[in-house]
RNA sequence: GGAGAAAUGGCCGAGUGGUCUAAGGCGCACGCCUGGAAAGUGUGUAUACUUCAAAAGGGUAUCGAGGGUUCGAAUCCCUCUUUCUCCGCCA
């Protein structure tokens, strides 16, 4: 969430900056300042309040020694007021805290300067792109007939034990599944990121921390009886390792990869973006996760993003790396860059990875900070993060583009996690 | 799941109702000492909110979390969480 301080200070732009994320943010932000106002006198004169309140008991203290019992009294009677006066004062604040804090939530980060206006998906600006469409031959099929021809993903079977969007991998296919799960840790660890496992399910601060609770509640798998939540991302788990600390500037970059598999609900998603491994409710997906210094934010994000178009070349997949316009961009995002690959049956673009810079976003929800070598004053971390990848779709580009009568070829980078050069 | 014990600053650890403004130690930072280092020695060493033009300084809160008792709570009471020991179950 965005700070208090930005709002006070730089109220127009952010307001002219939202807008750029289609936000009407004026009203809410000047409620913000308003109740801001009111906290801080509230606060002040319950401070006084409260101090008061401690030096008199303090004097009871030595009077009570003195055995100046009338004295004593009359001050106990005093500061039974000031009591009262001070709780009323407490739970005004709280009440107003809690105001505050419900509508501070409600304003979606600041896009990136860069960022273009637009109102959706057709407004995204693509930035590069590179390997070559692939010619098909005539009988070519969309991957949910290849998993079917070969009995490498059973969605069928995946409905009767779950339901819809729980497909079973079966043979070469759970082996392909391990392979590029084994393939993406390995080169995450390579260019520095280190592995981690974490739990894929959280808890409410967790969720809260990165930005999933409150507003994407219903796209969390939710486990009522402990309250917790199934990861739509190991973005939660991963960022949130760093909820509540305050590291040193020296520290920076601290980067992190881990393969989970992620769920999410897609409640009011249907017809055929839907179909086949186009949208699931169960993923596998290795993440990388970076918190940087606010200075060089940018640079890592550059980074990231080399780092995932050299996954994608190295499948030789069709790709394109587009800038989303503010329309189309999350929430919590400052700048996000999609991935897209061309899968060639159906003839469409598959996002299989989104890689955005949160600036201090989150790291405001998480009370992740840094000091400067030497100073006193904390400052906020800047947190990115990545897929790199999202296996479904890259499996379903791979299955289409690369299909043949003989079978479907595994690209070179593969085979030695795979074990075999080609399904059939 | 049952019974018992515990949770204090970066870490260890004292503290059972009133200078707790949390002892002491370790660590860390800066000085002194030294040819240099070690040892020794001195000083400092949390976070958030707030006050202030800013700095300095001040106020408030925080001893696992949330409530309560009291003029006053690290300390007493209640609820929850986590950890440890034992028992049960178990990959």
């Amino acid at each position: 969430m965005l700070t208090l301080k930005v709002l006070q200070e730089n109220k127009e732009q952010v307001i002219e900056r939202l807008s750029v994320k289609n936000f009407k943010a004026e009203d809410v932000v000047n409620q913000i300042l308003g109740l801001d106002q009111v906290r801080r006198s509230t606060q002040n004169s319950m401070d006084n309040n409260q101090s008061e309140l401690n030096k008199i008991a303090k004097e009871i203290g030595v009077l009570f020694k003195s055995g100046n019992t009338f004295e004593v009294n009359l001050l106990k009677e005093k500061n039974t007021q000031l009591k009262e006066l001070v709780k009323s004062q407490g739970e005004e604040l709280a009440q107003i805290e809690k105001q505050l804090n419900n509508l501070l939530v409600q304003l979606p980060n600041l896009p990136h300067s860069s960022v273009p206006r637009g109102k959706g998906a057709d407004d995204n600006i693509e930035i590069r792109s590179g390997g070559n469409k692939p010619s098909l031959y005539k009988d070519a099929v969309p991957h949910w007939d290849l998993a079917k021809k070969y009995d490498i993903i059973d969605f069928e079977l995946g409905n009767k034990l779950t339901g819809s969007g729980f497909p079973v991998y079966k043979g070469k296919g759970a082996k392909l599944q391990r392979a590029l799960i084994n393939y993406f840790v390995d080169e995450a660890t390579a260019a520095g990121y280190l592995e981690i496992q974490p739990p894929i399910m959280v808890n409410e601060d967790s969720g809260f921390g990165t930005g999933q609770l409150p507003d994407k509640e219903g796209q969390m798998y939710h486990v009522g009886i402990d309250n917790l939540y199934l990861i739509p991302t190991a973005e939660v788990p991963v960022t949130n390792i760093y909820r509540d600390v305050i590291l040193s500037a020296s520290e920076f970059p601290i980067k992190m990869t881990a393969y989970t598999p992620c769920f999410r609900r897609e409640a009011g998603s249907y017809g055929k973006d839907v179909r086949g491994l186009n949208r699931l409710h169960q993923f596998d997906k290795v993440e990388i996760v970076q918190l940087q210094h606010p200075e060089k934010s940018y640079q890592a994000l550059e980074e990231m993003v080399n780092h995932v178009e050299g996954l994608v070349k190295s499948l030789n997949l069709p790709y394109r790396i587009l800038q989303l316009c503010g329309g189309d961009m999350s929430f919590t995002s400052a700048l996000t860059y999609d991935f897209e690959v061309y899968s060639a049956a159906q003839d469409k673009w598959l996002e299989v990875s989104s890689v955005s810079n949160f600036e201090s976003y989150q790291a405001n929800r998480l009370k992740l900070r840094f000091r400067e070598e030497g100073e006193k004053k904390t400052i906020l971390a800047h947190t990115l993060n990545g897929s790199a990848l999202a296996l479904p779709r890259i499996v379903a580009a791979l299955l289409e583009n690369n299909q043949t009568p003989e079978g479907i070829l595994i690209p070179k980078v593969l085979q030695k996690y795979t074990g075999f050069e080609i399904i059939n």
